[in-house]
RNA sequence: GCGGGUGUGGUGAAAUUGGUAGACACGCUAGACUUAGGAUCUAGUGCUGCGAGGCUUGGGGGUUCGAGUCCCUCCACCCGCACCA
């Protein structure tokens, strides 16, 4: 009976349907371990062999704790908000819900066909109202929360408005800082519209300005993606930078913790530097310039000690003060300048080598020196980092230097002979001079004293400051979870808030999205719900019209808390009960690409936060343990058309002629080879083609890319599970190379796997005797070789070392196949060894010899250390450190007998040529070096 | 520009702690069995040399008895950069 993976998988997934025998509950005698995936936002295109990497790893390790006596939850959802879909009804006018539930279908299929253990009972869907209805749910607790600095935490702002109303804000300084201290009195003779704008000024997730793609033409806002070199991808419209009214989550109040915590996180430590280096964290000085007309120009530093090098200030061309400072005779230019850079994404003005710049005409008295200053403004300062201005040190850093050049600005030395004039001086062990009473002063020593002397005229305070910015949290799209939000006299209320007083109905979640005619947007930049008058627009109680929030919300909204739905998916009362999250508690085990290394990452674990601190959650971190795949890339396969004409050559003899390179589809190309037929087929325009072939083959060029439809180096899972079967697919995705690697596909290379299980097989059935597993006890050899084997996968399942498990797989099988052992002692096994990797094979041959019940369930092979330890050890002698010859000796035997040995053989005497060893290393079970 | 990562045969890779570089596969070459082979099996396969040997882990330099692994330096490629998710 030979390898039928077809019916033996069928068979398999039959039983398992059958058992339900991946549902997991919520209460088990068990250790819990929670293995997570990063869902996958369901594109029409459906999924890619690269996409389900990180799925067979997660799901081969969550098969593995299974078997190891754990109660493992894996579960699996949809990230179903989105642009595409969005855009796709734009289109074509088609509802994205019913996009989207056809495309969650097809990944459905898809994923169950390779065979993963889910438990789809949890399913989750992040636009199902029943789901969103709980993200609305943690917008609402982040609204009527703040971060209290002293506790460093999220609280209710009823204890803030408590604060109030004893001593005022004094103690509480608003993050957003432009409220002004007010005493208790003051709040408590407020009116209820200004005491909710002081309000916003400390929720957690708040209405504040923000600046966006812009495009007229389209009458929208778009992403950044949207915008391919300074115009709109669809159309080629002029896109300009517009300034909207926005949520924002206020992350920045998190900095600290955030990156605090990353110290208890098993995440590898480029993961975690990345994280370190988004949120920024930089300790320095806020400073106060005035200029000659008297405006106050803040600047933040991270080098107080080079205050006397200042010889210029630069402001961000968007700063609020420029048009203010600009003098009449420089305004022309500055007013051309700032169109420019409005122009300009964020990327290319830091990215841009050239140095651009404009001078304001505005001059700044030095705090200290009372030196004239000119104010320029440039693009290489960001509006949104600092205070959007910097005071410039040509001798001290690299980019005011090239300004400073570029710009005719004389550079004052406060390096003494460090500075040469030739760049600036970026050391930081270094000694100031030059600069008044802090001349002679190391660096630290210097702004220490700068800002003890500044502080003490109140012109600059200590100040941290970060590169992480508070999150954007609202889109002008349509697909997207709507707002829990009104506004009454353009105040923005919770809808279940007393003071709306919206009918009962309406005051519920979830607010689902409301059916719409058109995608189109609405007026003035806002989103497609604005057009939905009767749903923007309601009446309260009180006969008063009050108007909907018409933003949505962003994608990662859903993304940043979908790990906890799974925990308790069903519950109607909370986003999860209490006794799931603290049984489930933290994910073990998450396996996901690096893209998402400071966004999502980054966004859950702030929401994580938010719900501990306010009680709901009785851990603050969600990803105990990250782990990071690699990307699979695709790819290309190229044909070579000769020059105006339908004749295509080889790719050998491609360089004799003038060629067009051509990408074909790699459906068509066994290997290199192009079956030419299909070929013809493939296009109209080829039907005719003539080929110059090499060795009767038409042999292609190839590249690695992305794996894109562009490309045409699609390959989907369906097909190679249709050819090869599930088990052969997963665990030839995983011999591919180490996970974290990013890899290119080569479908060729699968029949090596493919080959191996068919081996596997024939360990159990012989094609023409049939099953073959005898009960004769196992011999000394044959249990070394299941020993050895049991270790070696054990120890790189755990490490994620699932390319060599497979290695060692084959090097098993090969060696029991040599050893003609077909013995169920060793088999028995051997079959729960594999079945993480393998489980369709390993439950129809579990089946077979005879087993209860499925071998998802049954436990993993332990080894035992008598068939794994070693007493001799084959040495590798080397002479001056190159190998020459082996010799073998006993671990346990002296040193001075192997000298003895060494130096009598043959081989080494030949080497040695009669000269005295200088010296003899022995390492034990390494090797040994004989030094002349 | 900033941040992170990766460079080993024709290809994917292995070498877990500084100790035999290239395990395991793909591909290729030759052969066996077979009506057939896109099944299976056997042998060979880093480069170079008739050979003894020499060379070889992106380039250059260093530490060491010994370096793919540690240090310095240079180069190339990939990913992310805040409205793709």
């Amino acid at each position: 009976m030979e390898y039928n993976f077809q019916q033996i998988e069928q068979d398999s997934k039959k039983r398992w349907e059958a058992q339900q025998v991946y549902k997991v509950n919520n209460t088990s005698s068990r250790p819990k371990y929670y293995v997570l995936d990063m869902f996958p936002y369901p594109s029409g295109a459906g999924l890619h062999v690269g996409h389900p990497l990180g799925y067979i790893a997660s799901d081969i390790f969550a098969r593995y704790k299974v078997m190891k006596g754990f109660s493992v939850l894996h579960p699996m959802g949809f990230d179903a908000f989105g642009l595409p879909a969005e855009q796709y009804a734009l289109e074509t006018g088609q509802h994205p819900a019913v996009t989207t539930e056809k495309n969650i279908t097809r990944y459905k299929e898809q994923l169950d066909n390779i065979g993963f253990n889910y438990d789809w009972s949890r399913e989750v869907n992040t636009s199902d109202p029943q789901y969103y209805k709980w993200t609305q749910w943690i917008f609402l607790q982040l609204f009527k929360s703040w971060f209290n600095r002293d506790t460093q935490k999220a609280e209710s702002l009823d204890t803030l408005i408590a604060i109030f109303e004893k001593e005022g804000n004094a103690g509480h300084a608003a993050p957003g800082n432009d409220t002004g201290t007010f005493t208790a009195e003051a709040w408590q003779a407020m009116g209820e519209s200004d005491r909710r704008h002081i309000l916003m000024q400390y929720r957690l997730a708040y209405l504040d300005h923000a600046v966006v793609w812009w495009c007229e033409a389209l009458g929208t806002v778009l992403a950044n993606d949207e915008v391919v070199n300074g115009v709109s991808e669809r159309g080629g419209h002029p896109v300009e930078r517009k300034k909207m009214r926005q949520w924002f989550l206020r992350i920045t109040e998190y900095a600290d913790r955030l990156i605090d915590s990353l110290d208890k996180l098993e995440w590898s430590e480029a993961m975690k530097e990345m994280q370190r280096n988004w949120i920024g964290r930089s300790e320095g000085a806020e400073l106060s310039f005035t200029t000659t007309g008297g405006q106050k120009i803040a600047v933040f530093t991270t080098r107080p000690d080079t205050i006397f090098g200042v010889d210029f200030l630069v402001l961000a061309p968007e700063h609020e003060l420029v048009s203010a400072i600009t003098t009449p005779e420089h305004q022309a230019e500055v007013t051309q300048y700032v169109t420019y850079v409005k122009s300009r994404s964020e990327r290319e003005r830091m990215a841009e080598k050239k140095i651009s710049g404009c001078f304001t005409g505005a001059y700044c008295l030095h705090p200290l020196s009372g030196r004239k200053i000119p104010v320029w403004i440039s693009e290489y300062v960001l509006a949104g980092y600092g205070t959007g201005a910097i005071m410039a040190v040509p001798a001290g850093d690299d980019r005011d230097h090239a300004f400073a050049r570029h710009f005719d600005i004389p550079v004052t030395n406060i390096f003494g002979d460090l500075y040469t004039g030739e760049a600036a001086v970026s050391d930081k062990n270094v000694t100031i001079t030059d600069s008044d009473f802090i001349s002679g002063l190391s660096v630290k020593d210097a702004a220490a004293k700068v800002l003890e002397t500044l502080e003490a005229k109140s012109l600059g305070t200590r100040r941290i400051n970060y590169r992480l910015r508070d999150a954007g949290f609202s889109r002008q799209r349509y697909w997207g979870e709507p707002f829990p939000i009104a506004y009454k006299d353009n105040v923005p209320y919770a809808i279940d808030e007393e003071a709306l007083n919206l009918p009962e109905p309406m005051r519920r979640l979830p607010l689902e999205l409301p059916h719409v005619e058109h995608y189109k947007p609405g007026p003035e930049g806002e989103g497609p719900l604005a057009n939905v008058t009767d749903w923007v627009l309601v009446t309260n109680n009180d006969g008063e019209i009050v108007k909907r929030e018409t933003n949505t919300m962003p994608g990662y909204a859903g993304s940043s808390w979908y790990f906890l739905r799974y925990m308790d998916p069903g519950n109607q009362q909370e986003f999860a009960s209490k006794d799931s999250t603290d049984y489930w508690n933290q994910v073990d085990l998450y396996i996901g690409g690096t893209e998402h290394a400071v966004g999502h990452l980054l966004y859950s674990r702030m929401w994580t936060k938010v719900l501990y601190d306010l009680g709901h959650l009785s851990f603050d971190e969600p990803f105990k343990r990250l782990v990071n795949q690699g990307m699979i890339q695709g790819s290309t396969r190229y044909v070579y058309r000769i020059n105006g004409t339908h004749t295509f050559v080889s790719q050998g003899l491609k360089d004799q002629h003038l060629v067009d390179q051509i990408r074909v589809d790699v459906s068509m190309v066994d290997g290199v080879e192009l079956d030419t037929e299909a070929f013809k087929g493939w296009r109209p325009e080829y039907a005719n083609a003539e080929f110059i072939l090499e060795n009767g083959k038409y042999i292609c060029g190839s590249e690695t890319e992305k794996m894109s439809k562009s490309k045409y180096n699609v390959v989907n899972p369906d097909d190679i599970v249709a050819q090869y079967g599930a088990d052969t697919f997963r665990m030839y995705e995983m011999f591919l190379g180490p996970i974290e690697m990013s890899k290119p596909w080569d479908t060729k290379g699968i029949e090596g796997v493919h080959r191996f299980l068919k081996k596997f097989w024939r360990l159990f059935y012989d094609e023409q005797k049939g099953w073959i597993v005898t009960e004769e006890a196992a011999s000394e050899a044959e249990l070394k070789v299941l020993h050895k084997t049991i270790k070696k996968i054990e120890s790189d399942t755990e490490r994620f070392s699932f390319n060599t498990v497979v290695s060692q797989f084959m090097i098993c099988v090969n060696e029991l196949t040599d050893l003609n052992c077909h013995k169920r002692g060793i088999l028995d096994a051997l079959v729960r060894l594999i079945t993480p990797y393998a489980p369709h094979m390993a439950e129809a041959l579990w089946q077979q010899l005879g087993n209860e019940g499925s071998v998802i369930h049954a436990l993993f092979p332990e080894w035992e250390e008598k068939y794994v330890t070693e007493n001799s050890k084959v040495y590798p002698i080397a002479i001056n450190g190159k190998p020459r010859t082996e010799l073998e000796f006993a671990l346990d035997a002296e040193e001075a007998f192997i000298r003895a040995e060494v130096l009598a053989n043959e081989a080494v005497q030949k080497w040695l040529e009669g000269k005295e060893p200088k010296k003899f290393i022995y390492v034990k079970g390494r090797m040994i070096n004989v030094v002349v």
